[in-house]
DNA sequence: GCTGCGATTGAAACTGATTCCCATTACGAA
DNA sequence: TTCGTAATGGGAATCAGTTTCAATCGCAGC
């Protein structure tokens, strides 16, 4: 159950982040923000402060529970990390990312960093575009 | 001269702009935020106040002459628009921009859009390392 | 099952980045 | 030069995220 994931991550099982931890589980077709990590609670009405989400989903972070990134405009959003690499592809109406791996990519970016001189270490790709669901709401964010 | 670039893009060629776009030429080899460009922009003597600064490089974004982006952890950096696109290799220690194409990469990026469903308008790769300048201080902005 | 204490939480204050507001000032067309 | 409009600057406001601290909870031990 899920009280162990938290506690095989080191983490006390409390509500709030059992709670935290359920959301995200039932949005994994989409990367939330703290924000939208927070509506959703409010919604079902397990109701936490803000503060404490971004304090668990930053443990949840060092824990490798879930991966933070940077899309474009700013803020930051989260997935449950599912141990393997993916980039993104982001639907610019709806929000929801698709994810892939190509190993041409992964290959190229290699040997890029090494002609220009850097040894890799991260790297971060990510695809815009307007997906084809039928319920695509072309809803802005 | 630099006044015309302004008046090209539709802009007055005032001197805080003329001082921003000077900034930013002088600084091709890296991506500065705003505070960057304020800070230059103080130990030159040339003294704007900071709302100035930003709301003149939303104006460079808007007309075309420079563009934003988002790099990991947050805030925006600002670079001049040379009309290719390019991607980015950024140094995790100096913070310097290196640029580079690849014909490979793109291509292999529109047909993952297309196995996906997505038609696609915009991306955005960065790779992050650690560069070989004898000047790269490990500094961490 | 009850206790105790350190870990966790929530509200509010704080921060850093960025934007807004508005009175003052500077372009540039006539 | 002169004038109207657009641009500027300082400070207040906003936004995302973090910190503080007193009150509360989880859970190991009894």
């Amino acid at each position: 159950m899920r009280s162990d994931e938290l506690k095989d991550a080191g983490l006390k099982a409390t509500q709030p982040r059992l709670k935290i931890l359920s959301i995200l589980e039932q949005n994994r077709d989409r990367h939330m923000s703290a924000e939208d990590v927070y509506r959703a609670l409010m919604t079902t009405g397990g109701d936490l402060g803000l503060a404490t989400i971004y304090r668990v989903l930053t443990q949840f972070e060092s824990a490798g529970l879930v991966i933070r990134h940077h899309f474009a405009e700013g803020h930051a959003v989260f997935e449950l990390d599912s141990g393997e690499h993916h980039d993104h592809i982001v639907c610019t109406d709806c929000g929801r990312v698709t994810e892939f791996v190509d190993s041409t990519i992964e290959r190229r970016q290699i040997s890029i960093a090494k002609q220009h001189g850097f040894r890799l270490t991260d790297h971060s790709l990510v695809l815009h575009g307007h997906c084809e669901r039928k319920d695509c709401e072309h809803r802005r964010r």
